[in-house]
This record gives C-alpha cells, sequence and structure tokens, in this order.
DNA sequence: TTGGCAAAAATCGTATACGATAATATAATT
DNA sequence: AATTATATTATCGTATACGATTTTTGCCAA
C-alpha cells in the first residue's frame, strides 16, 4: 500500500462532511486501518492532518474523535469564511467568463430542482467554488474548502428545511447577478449577508440545544 | 517518550521560522528523530502537520522539504493575512484594555530599540498578536499565526533592513493610535495598508530573484 | 440492587524492522 | 575521457510488535 496517508485523509474528510463519522464519534485507528487494509501509521498520519483542519481532536492516549463546534466556534467559523470568501470573489469578479456564468446557472436550476439534502450541499458548494476559482489563490480555496466542510456537516443535520434552501437560492441569483454585471463591491456584500444569514441561522439552532 | 509528536512540530516549526531550515532544505526523519530521541513515527506524524500549515511539502518517497514561496504565494499569504487580520483587529478593539494600550505602547519602544532581526521579529508579532487577542478569536488567531510563519522567515532574510523597520515602526504608531481613538475603520485600514507595503516589498524582492 | 475494586480486554502511542524507491558510487564499455 | 550500466548506500513509507493507559467486565461487599 503505497503513499497511503493522503487518500485516507480524503475519505476520512468526506465521511466526516457526509455525516458517517458524527460529532464526537470516535475515530477507531485499528478499524480505520482495516477499512483500508493497512496499519494504524497512515491512519495517525492523515487524522494528525484533519487536526490541523479543525475536523478531528486527540485526546491524549484515548485517540481522536470528531470535532463538536460549539456556536461561538461556528460563529467564528463563518467570521473566517465571509474574510476569505469575500476576498476569492472580488478577486474572482474580474476573471469569471461567460462559460463560468452559464455553468453557475445551470448550478442553481439544478439545485431548484434537488431534493437530496446531501446532493443539495454538494451542489451548493459547488456553486460557490466556481465562483471563487477564478481568482487562482489556490491557498484560499484549499482553507475555505476546509472551513466549509467543518460547518457543512452541521447544515445538512439543522438546516434541511425547504425554507431556508428557497432563501439560500434567491441570495444565489442576486450574487451571480451582481458578479454577471461586474459589480464587485455588491456581490461580496451580498456574499458576506448569504453567508451571514446562514451563520445567524445556524448559530441559533446551535444555542438551543446548547441551552 | 510520551506524545511527543505535538512538541516535535512546535519545534521545527521554530526551526522554520529562525531559518536553521531554509527553503527547499530537507527535513531527514531519521536525523530529526535522533535530536529528539524517538523514532520516525512521530516525527512523520508532525511532518503532516506541518504539511496541512503549508510550511513544509512532501515530495513521494523523498521525503519533505521545507516549503518554498514564490512570489505569487507570498502574495496570497498576504491577502489572506490582510483578510483575517483585520477581521481581528475589528473585533479585538471594542475589547481593548488600558494595560493592553499600554503594553503594546512598551514593546513598540522596545522594538525602536532592538537591533538583532531576530528578535524585531518576535516583538513584531507579539504586538500586532496583543492587538487581535482581545477578539477571541482562537481559530483565527490560530491561523494568522501559522500564515505569519510562512512569511516572516522570509521577511528576516529580506527585509533587514533599518529602513523597512522604521517605517514599519511608524505605521505601527499609527495602528496603535486608532485603536487607542477607538476607531475601527481607521485602524483596519491602517493596518490593511501596514500589511500590504510589506507584502509588496517583499514580493518585490522575490520577484527579482525568480528573474 | 448498588457501589467500589480487581482482573481482563481494548485501544493508544511509538520503537523496531524491513521491503521499496531514490541517490550515490563504482565498474564497464565505447 | 565520457557515458552508460550496475552495485552500493541512504532514505523513505509502513507493517509488526509491545509497553502504557484507558475502558470494560465480573466479582464482592455494603
Amino acid at each position: 500500500m503505497l503513499q497511503s496517508t493522503e487518500s485516507i485523509a480524503t475519505a476520512l474528510r468526506s465521511d466526516i462532511l457526509q455525516g458517517i463519522y458524527k460529532s464526537n464519534a470516535p475515530l477507531r485507528q485499528d478499524e480505520i486501518a482495516a477499512r483500508f487494509g493497512v496499519s494504524k501509521i497512515p491512519v495517525r498520519e492523515a487524522l494528525q492532518q484533519l487536526k490541523v483542519e479543525g475536523l478531528v481532536t486527540f485526546f491524549p492516549n484515548r485517540g481522536a474523535v470528531v470535532s463538536s463546534l460549539s456556536s461561538a466556534e461556528v460563529d467564528e467559523i463563518y467570521a473566517m469564511r465571509i474574510a476569505l470568501e469575500t476576498l476569492a470573489l472580488q478577486r474572482a469578479i474580474p476573471h469569471l467568463t461567460i462559460a463560468d456564468l452559464t455553468r453557475a446557472e445551470a448550478l442553481l436550476d439544478q439545485l431548484d430542482q434537488e431534493e437530496q439534502v446531501a446532493r443539495w450541499s454538494e451542489l451548493n458548494w459547488e456553486f460557490h467554488a466556481l465562483l471563487y476559482r477564478p481568482a487562482n489563490l489556490p491557498r484560499v480555496m484549499n482553507w475555505v474548502s476546509t472551513l466549509h466542510i467543518n460547518v457543512a456537516r452541521y447544515m445538512t443535520l439543522y438546516l434541511a428545511g425547504m425554507a431556508y434552501q428557497a432563501a439560500s437560492q434567491a441570495e444565489h441569483r442576486t450574487i451571480l447577478a451582481a458578479c454577471r454585471q461586474g459589480k464587485i463591491e455588491l456581490a461580496c456584500e451580498q456574499l458576506r449577508q448569504h453567508l451571514q444569514a446562514a451563520a445567524s441561522q445556524l448559530v441559533q439552532v446551535l444555542q438551543q440545544s446548547e441551552g
């Protein structure tokens, strides 16, 4: 099994995003190793990566669990997302092509039709990433993607309602319209509001469950 | 040797920041293991963490080297720093205490006197971190610190001149003055300019060496 | 029953060991 | 002498093994 650390990290990231491993769930090294047909060594290396990404937390001599986020932490992550995603969008807009805009429009139409929550979340992220990618900021993209994974798993749990999806789609369309017109400031402000709206709702739900 | 991964990561981070390991320098696992009196396992786990942080790059079957940054990458890292550090400062200012401001002033006085480049760089970061910490955004602080390490090692190499330090100190004082007056927008704008100035100079130097 | 308490099992963290790949040195060929 | 081929060495990536810690289980006493 050559150079397995990376593929294990990718798979675990995906599992956490999809909710296969939920918050506080232990990530047993032997079990994961068996699943991938490797020893614990590359599994632990992958887990150390996910630790830096914030997705897992290590407890001394008790191994790793999926990180659980307080409402304050969700708020902080969204604050980071707003800062970095508006940066990306701002730099991307001048480089957006007609093809990009057409593809974005198609994604929104798909989102209107989508009923499956997991798939909706995927398409939603695809839409956002599409708008950021032309900024040509690979490190920003990487980190934004990581931040997205950190909170998206909560979104699929708590914000699955049609009400949120409808509002979100309306916001997507105002953002896309501003992008099409090259109105950078406006597009960024609407993105900021879009993310802030998601953050506020998620924080509210979490605060309730925190009692 | 119990739970050594973390202390190894910390030490290597410090070594890279201090330029003990320079760009593209190989990080030999056996050598590092011997230095810490451990096996390669915790060393590799530490290196995987630094990889996510951007400080090292792995080449298949050739191990890890200290990442080298292109001018474009430095530009991107500073763009991230500006986005995240203005966020932190903006949220910190309402919580800055008199004690914080006094301490910040003292740090600037120390900086005026400091001749040793490495120590100057340390104090400089201490000043910045002091202004951000009251924002109470631990994840932002962590990531900003990582971004800082990524570029600071280049700073000490290329921007050691007194001209830069004098200009930098003047900017520090305008930022601190705005903080003292509670002028959030102004302070953030001046911080943005301060970081942008550093970025521009470093990018320029790197572009020259890139030919 | 319930609340410790000891023994057993599970799990972790890492040292050791080893096959695989890459880098280097040495020999062979033109 | 230069170049290619081959052997040697260095280094990596990970499987195996094992002591240490934690968790669970079964037992006894209150």
